[in-house]
DNA sequence: AGCACA
């Protein structure tokens, strides 16, 4: 069992103001056309690679939610395919919206990045062509396997070429910038810490009042508070473990009896 | 880095 929170629990990310396109900020809308490569399908990299394949796909499962990620999200944890996934949705345009919209969101840790994937989903398949359909895609993806097999010279070549022209070509895809990701982020897919950060305090929150809270789980090391914000503030434990028992437990902790207090993890 | 569907 992780010590982190189920992922079922997780709240869903909160898109940035996405309506009549008040969430971007770097060009209109309506000159926006969708590349052509575009998939209802989005291919995931830069995963973090010590998160439980099951986990993650749960977690991503979630964190599409707002976007009607299609089921299943596809994950494996072997040395080819681990740190990446596949996510489905229900049509090529809010796979768009949210490969633009997510892409660089830390997930655990690590910037995703977020692609379209360059074949399609069975799931697609079988919506768009029924069980037949998918059954003979099946097949075709079998035979183009053997053909490509990882050590055919020809597309070892081929693909040398591609990533040259990849690199040299500024335009690229791969040259963008990265950009900060438009949703929220939600604590809850930060990575463990020692260090907790604290919001939503009741006005007149003293250091007192917060050492005694948080002195009653072991290995508290200090309470900081932030003078210019009276309503949040960092605690620091010895350990990220101890950080977890304290911050589980008092996550939603009302100290003046009404005012839920926020816990999580600070950003590293 | 790595494009799968057990």
């Amino acid at each position: 069992m992780d010590s982190a929170a189920s992922p079922a629990d997780q709240s869903k990310p909160a898109v940035a103001k996405d309506e009549n396109g008040t969430g971007s900020d770097d060009g209109k809308e309506e000159d926006y056309k969708m590349p052509d490569n575009a998939s209802e399908t989005l291919y995931l990299q830069n995963l973090n690679e010590t998160v439980r394949v099951d986990f993650l796909k749960q977690t991503l499962q979630n964190l599409f939610k707002s976007y009607q990620v299609v089921p299943p999200v596809i994950a494996h944890g072997n040395l080819r395919m681990r740190g990446q996934a596949f996510v489905s949705f229900p049509n090529k345009e809010i796979a768009d919206k949210a490969r633009r919209e997510v892409a660089g969101f830390p997930l655990y840790g690590k910037p995703m990045q977020l692609s379209f994937a360059k074949t399609k989903s069975d799931v697609i398949v079988r919506k768009e062509e029924g069980e037949e359909g998918l059954e003979s895609h099946k097949k075709r993806r079998l035979e183009h396997k053997k053909e490509t097999r990882k050590n055919n010279p020809l597309r070892q070549k081929m693909q040398a070429k591609l990533k040259a022209a990849a690199a040299a070509d500024p335009t690229g895809a791969a040259a963008v910038a990265p950009r900060r990701p438009q949703i929220q982020m939600p604590d809850e897919y930060l990575l463990p810490n020692a260090l907790l950060f604290l919001q939503n305090l009741p006005d007149g929150t003293t250091k007192e009042d917060l050492h005694e809270v948080f002195n009653q789980y072991p290995n508290l090391l200090e309470v900081r508070l932030i003078p210019a914000k009276k309503d949040i503030a960092f605690v620091e434990y010895a350990d990220e473990e101890s950080a977890t028992v304290a911050k589980e437990a008092l996550h939603n902790f009302k100290i003046d009896g009404e005012t839920k207090m926020k816990v999580s993890y600070a950003k590293k």
